[in-house]
DNA sequence: ATAATTGCAAACACTTTGCATTTAT
DNA sequence: ATAAATGCAAAGTGTTTGCAATTAT
């Protein structure tokens, strides 16, 4: 596995903890075109792979497709309204207690793993009972399974 | 929940269903070019994202980026590896079981998740591994946590 | 007649790449 | 001296939007 980090990651890695949140590959940029050592969009994006690759890094998709980085080292799971893309983060992780089987791993060295809920959060709910109403809605369709 | 699909909406859901593997925005647009009714790019995109935000189709990000829709009628789970992409759909999901709290959910109706399991294929396992001893690897860092 | 849907092409945002320059070995 | 890393700007990709034409109500 590669291990030894150059500077430059480290550099990344370093401000994905001190942000303590998600960024995009943009919000890098930003933090670190001012630093001591400015870094370039492409070197920052270079990086970023490098890092995914080697687990060092996770990157998940809002709905609306910007990416968003975090060190694996810090859990990250959310639960995200699939109609307005706010989301929250979740302070536990449901999964860690669970396993891949031998089979099901197929070989794979696991790494982390990204469990994301999709809903309709309380606003979006409102918003479309309402606009169903005004519309008139017909044709009744069952209550999406809330099977999460 | 708006639940009257269009005929339009309808015949993307089916081609998604037809397929019985995701498909990306593209892929959609190829399918149904050639049929009877040929939908646009455009339109393709249009629907999709009405869909996802009815939570009747559900997308994920390779790490390439490309995205990749499946109805969320079918449970679509996966281990994929960080290094060359390569992905392997699970067959069973293990959060079935798994369910949020009341105070987690926040007022949120759950429509669908998602679990996404990533490491490193055996390939490229194996091919980290003879780049190391070639260069000849030195600061050695703990491999990373199996805690999947 | 009015409103909604569509396709096309242009616009867009994010990411990757080519290449000349700089920095490290 | 040789190789690796970087920034810049250009190219690429997938997705979204404006708008005029079409279709449905």
């Amino acid at each position: 596995m590669a291990t030894t980090l150059s500077s430059r990651q480290e550099q990344l890695l370093e401000a994905l903890r001190r942000a303590g949140r998600e960024l995009s590959g943009q919000d890098l940029h930003a933090c670190l075109r001012a630093s001591a050592t400015p870094m370039g969009l492409a070197t920052v994006y270079r990086h970023l792979r490098q890092l995914q690759q080697w687990g060092r890094v996770r990157c998940r998709h809002l709905p609306s497709g910007e990416a968003l980085f975090a060190p694996t080292e810090r859990d990250e799971h959310h639960l995200t309204c699939v109609d307005c893309g706010q989301t929250h983060r979740l302070d536990r992780c449901p999964v860690h207690a669970l396993e891949l089987n031998d089979e099901e791993l197929r070989g794979y060295l696991p790494l982390f793993h990204t469990l994301e809920f999709y809903g309709l959060c309380p606003d979006c709910q409102r918003r479309q009972r309402r606009s169903e109403t005004e519309v008139g809605e017909v044709a009744g369709q069952a209550t999406p399974s809330p099977s999460v």
